[in-house]
RNA sequence: GCGGGUAUGGUGAAAUUGGUAGACACGCCAGACUUAGGAUCUGGUGCCGCAAGGUGUGAAGGUUCGAGUCCUUUUACCCGCACCA
């Protein structure tokens, strides 16, 4: 009997399907386990080899915890909102609902096209996804418990002294009661203070305006990045280099009333969380960084000679060098820089703000060493010595960090230093002022140890720690600044001007933002002829003929309904990619309920997320949104801990092998590989198809007649020992390179199992690694063995019979080695301990009962199609599944003897066959009387003789 | 510049955490069987050397009886952040 992995494959594939064999259970005696993958975007290109991987390692271990006893969750769905769908529906004008749900389930598109789709894609893989559990970020039935938590985020606030989001509820009582006075909220900055009178009698309207600057989501005209060839605001992680993430084009700041998430409200919470997570160390770095925590001061400085009485805020992260302040700089864009800048600076200042105003973003980033400014005119007053100190501005300062506004301590840092250099005896530009007991000729001691305060007043003789502590206290007396820690993570901007997207459940009267009921949600996408923005600018919802709100039967209806009355226009923004993500694990908990997006007790019950598998890319956007929805539901009782996932492992990249042809400068010569030496040849990306994976050679018919390259039809090849060779490279896997490999087709040849082996084989799961084919064949070969320890040409060869000990050991070897790199997430290891099992059992010609059959439930996790068949081959009815893994007896594995190394002098010479029970001094006696010992020293004595037990044997000098 | 990571044969990689470096595979070499094949099986394969032997984990030092593993310095590459005050 031959091992036919189509044939197994299929069969036990609808066995799963049909026996519902993975659905979890939300009540269950058994322990619960909850192993989560990153849920993919379906894009229309398909999986490639690269997609499963963390797939195949979460699956592993799903189904290992299921042969632990575990209940185990281990769901599957699509984030299917998103920009591919939405550009793809612009320019074919297909609803982008149906394209998504093509690529998911597969289909022929409209140019003719067979998509496979996500979900036929993943099934061939044989993972074991509970696909009861299914959810769609773009389905109404899932996103209506998006935009639930949309209100919730509304209807909350930020309480500083109960650390944690409350009902808006709590802060209406207490206006009403006492006015603002003692809130102590993450809210706007300069809210106005205002009493309990106050508050009464202000208008519906105003008091509507005041709690927006205190809801975790609120509409603001802010700064956002608004990029214009996407026509859309962005995130600030999906901006990379100043550019965006998406298309690499350009982003400008620009003011806009939009939605945005109070995330900096979690700053702090977000911070610590990364103590309690096993994650790793660069991805908590990362967020770390994202977060960007800097403890120091806010101090303010007195505006000279201006009537208005304007005081210019900074925060310093070294308020110690105080008395080293030697001028002030603004960002170009501060409110200030028009208020104080006197008339005869006045040209050469606005001129200066224009120019960088043009720069993009990205310019300005590029373009760090070149320094410019200008002298206000204006002058500051030192808040102790009460000098003036010249205000300058200048594009190394930025708006959007801290206050606009540094004081610069030239002594102290490195670009201020630069700067007062730079101008240094122009109008404005003091000497500068050294406060330190170190020599600042050459460049600025930047250092926060080491030195002595001089020239400090009150702060001589006084370290960094100490002087920190001294001037809080004094600037606190003299009321011109506090202790202060800022952070760098901003609030998230919230609204897209995109059409593929969660609709606000929102709609407005005179301009200010009302929620919609819940008990009216979802509010669905809209219907639009055209997918792209109107003419006067709007988002594209702004086409939706029907999409106004009527507040008296509670219904989206025609726009011409408006009247402001009764009937109101909706949201034209839609929400960003991450608001889906940001929950989804919840869901899964309880996929079906149509109340609520899950229910208290299968939340309780599945709690958070025990592994999650994913990629790195992620480090910033998807990871940190979803912790900050998560504390945000645990304030509000909706979640029951303060991180969704417990652990996290970034599965690495596999990377493509693209290949390359080589051609002449006028295209009618192709060269093989080893020929292009010291010739002008082009290398041209050539599609996997056209070649042998394995031996690298091009099949010149099929590269001739492939559509891609008929311009080479009739080119000439100049072969290398009578084969064209093509040159290969490791890249990224895309489309547009050639170079993608599909799983489908490796299910095809070589089975799922093998595919699934395969890329645990490759190396650590962690680890970027490129993918190579050719290497295949040696995991293929495992499971042919495998199969053949169990069948030979006419069926069945098990045996009852008493196993050797030789064949205990090598089992029990296997089932502590893979033990132990499941639960290290070595799985590369364990396939290696596989083969050298099933080598071993070959050798021993192991056909026995009692060792195949727990070596079947060992490969289970692994290679699950095979070893169901070996399983039901041994006369097991259903499913391998939940059969209790093996359990590792150390009995097996005593041995009586050791192989000892012998080294002299810390070099190993021979080894020497002892038995283990022998104590040092024997072995010494032993090893001294070896003639091999005797020949090594040549009659020399050993000064020293190391005996490590059952470990080695070092003699020495 | 700051932070995180990586570096071992022709290739992907192992190494029980300080104890025989290169397991397991790919590739390559030799052989067997074959309907001559990208099948199966056997043996070999870090490098230098006919051999004995020498040498070897990016580089240079150090600790140690013993270092891929620990310490110091350094180089290269990858990832993240970056005029962050």
């Amino acid at each position: 009997m031959k091992y036919h992995h189509e044939k197994i494959e299929a069969k036990w594939q609808q066995y799963w399907a049909e026996n519902q064999t993975f659905a979890a259970s939300n009540n269950s005696e058994k322990p619960k386990y909850y192993v989560l993958d990153m849920f993919p975007y379906p894009s229309g290109a398909g999986l490639h080899v690269g997609h499963p991987l963390g797939y195949i390692a979460s699956d592993i271990v799903a189904r290992y915890k299921r042969h632990q006893g575990f209940n185990v969750l281990h769901p599957q769905g699509y984030d299917s909102f998103g920009l591919p769908a939405e550009q793809y529906a612009i320019q074919t004008g297909q609803h982008p609902a149906d394209t998504t749900r093509m690529n998911i389930e597969g289909g022929v598109d409209k140019s003719g096209n067979t998509i496979q789709g996500y979900r036929n894609q993943l099934d061939r893989i044989g993972f074991s996804f509970d696909w009861s559990r299914e959810v769609r970020t773009s389905n109404p039935d899932y996103y209506k418990h998006t935009q639930w938590i949309f209100i919730q985020l509304f209807e909350s606030w930020y309480n500083k002294n109960s650390d944690k989001a409350e009902s808006i509820c709590t802060l209406i009582q207490e206006f009403e009661k006492n006015g603002n006075a003692n809130v102590n909220a993450v809210c706007d900055d300069n809210i106005a203070p205002f009493s309990a009178e106050d508050w009464k009698s202000f208008s519906s309207e105003q008091q509507q305006k005041i709690l927006l600057q205190y809801r975790l989501t609120y509409l603001a005209e802010t700064e956002v990045n608004w990029c214009a060839a996407l026509g859309t605001v962005l995130a600030n992680d999906e901006i990379v280099n100043g550019v965006s993430e998406r298309g690499g084009h350009p982003v400008v700041r620009k003011k806009m009333t939009q939605w945005s998430m109070r995330i900096s409200a979690y700053a702090e919470r977000l911070l610590q969380g990364l103590n309690e997570i096993d994650w790793s160390e660069s991805i908590k770095e990362s967020q770390r960084n994202w977060i960007g925590k800097s403890v120091g001061a806010m101090v303010s400085f007195k505006v000279i000679a201006s009537e208005a009485k304007q005081s210019i805020e900074v925060f310093t992260t070294r308020p110690d060098t105080i008395f080293g302040v030697t001028f002030m700089t603004l960002a170009p864009e501060h409110e200030l820089v028009s208020q104080i800048t006197t008339p005869e600076q006045k040209a050469a200042v606005e001129a200066y703000v224009e120019a960088t105003a043009k720069r993009s973003e990205r310019e300005r980033m590029a373009d760090v060493k070149t320094i410019s400014g200008v002298f206000t005119g204006a002058y500051a007053e030192h808040p102790f010595t009460k000098e003036p100190i010249p205000v300058w501005i200048g594009d190394y300062v930025l708006a959007g960090y801290g206050t606009g506004a540094v004081m610069a301590v030239p002594c102290g840092d490195e670009r201020d230093y630069a700067f007062a250099n730079f101008f240094k005896g122009t109008n404005g530009m003091p000497a500068i002022k050294n406060i330190f007991n170190q020599d600042i000729s050459e460049a600025a001691y930047g250092e926060k140890g080491g030195f002595e305060l001089v020239n400090s007043d009150f702060l001589n003789g006084l370290d960094y720690k100490s002087g920190t502590k001294k001037i809080i206290e004094e600037l606190e007396k003299i009321g011109a600044g506090n202790a202060k820690v800022n952070y760098r993570l901003r609030d998230a901007v919230f609204s897209r001007q995109r059409y593929w997207g969660e609709p606000f459940p929102v709609y407005y009267v005179n301009g200010l933002p009302q929620m919609i009921d819940k008990k009216h949600l979802p509010i669905v996408l809209p219907e639009v002829e055209k997918y792209l923005p109107t003419e006067d600018g709007q988002p594209p919802l702004g086409n939706a003929p029907v999409w106004a709100w009527d507040s008296e039967n509670n219904a989206v209806v025609n726009n011409d309904l408006i009247d402001n009355t009764k009937v109101f226009p909706l949201e034209l923004n839609t929400m960003p990619g991450w608001a889906g993500s940001s929950w989804y694990w919840m869901r899964y908990m309880d996929a079906h309920n149509t109340e609520e997006f899950a229910n208290e007790e299968a939340i309780k019950y599945w709690e958070s997320v025990d592994l999650y598998i994913g990629g790195s890319e992620h480090a910033t956007g998807h990871l940190l949104y979803s912790r900050f929805w998560n504390k945000f539901l645990k304030d509000r009782g909706y979640a029951p801990t303060e991180e969704p996932f417990k652990k996290l492992i970034n599965q690495g990249m596999i990377l493509g092998m693209s290949a390359f042809v080589y051609r002449s400068e006028d295209s009618k010569t192709l060269y093989s590989k080893g020929l292009i030496k010291d010739k002008n040849v082009h290398p041209i990306h050539v599609d996997l198809s056209v070649i042998n994976d394995i031996t690298n050679e091009l099949d010149i018919e099929k590269f001739k007649n492939h559509p891609l390259y008929s311009d080479y039809a009739n080119a000439e090849f100049i072969l290398e020992d009578g084969k064209y060779i093509v040159g290969r490279e490791v890249e990224k896997m895309s489309k547009s390179k050639y170079n993608v490999v599909s799983p489908d087709d490796i299910c095809e040849e070589y089975g799922a199992d093998t595919l699934r082996l395969y890329e645990m084989f490759l190396g650590p799961l962690e680890q970027s690694k490129p993918w190579n084919t050719a290497g295949i064949t040696g995991v293929s070969g495992f499971l042919k063995k495998l199969w053949r320890l169990y069948f030979d040409d006419n069926g069945s060869v098990i045996v009852n019979d008493e196993p050797t000990a030789e064949m205990y050991k090598s089992l029990h070897k296997t089932i502590k080695k893979v033990t132990e790199d499941i639960e290290n997430f070595s799985f590369n290891t364990s396939v290696s301990q596989f083969m050298i099992c099933v080598n071993e059992l070959q050798q021993l010609k192991c056909n026995h009962r009692a060792i195949l059959e727990p070596l079947a439930i060992l490969v289970s996790p692994y290679a699950p199609h095979i070893a169901e068949e070996l399983w039901s081959a041994l006369g097991h009815e259903g499913s391998i599944a939940t059969v209790a893994f093996p359990k590792f007896e150390a009995k097996y594995l005593v041995e009586s003897e050791k192989e000892y190394p012998v080294s002299f002098n810390g070099k190993m010479r021979f080894t020497i066959k002892l038995p283990l029970d022998l104590t040092a001094a024997q072995i010494e006696e032993i090893v001294m009387a070896d003639e091999r010992t005797q020949a090594q020293l040549q009659g020399r004595t050993p000064n020293k003789v190391i005996i490590v037990p059952g470990k080695i044997i070092n003699l020495v000098g």
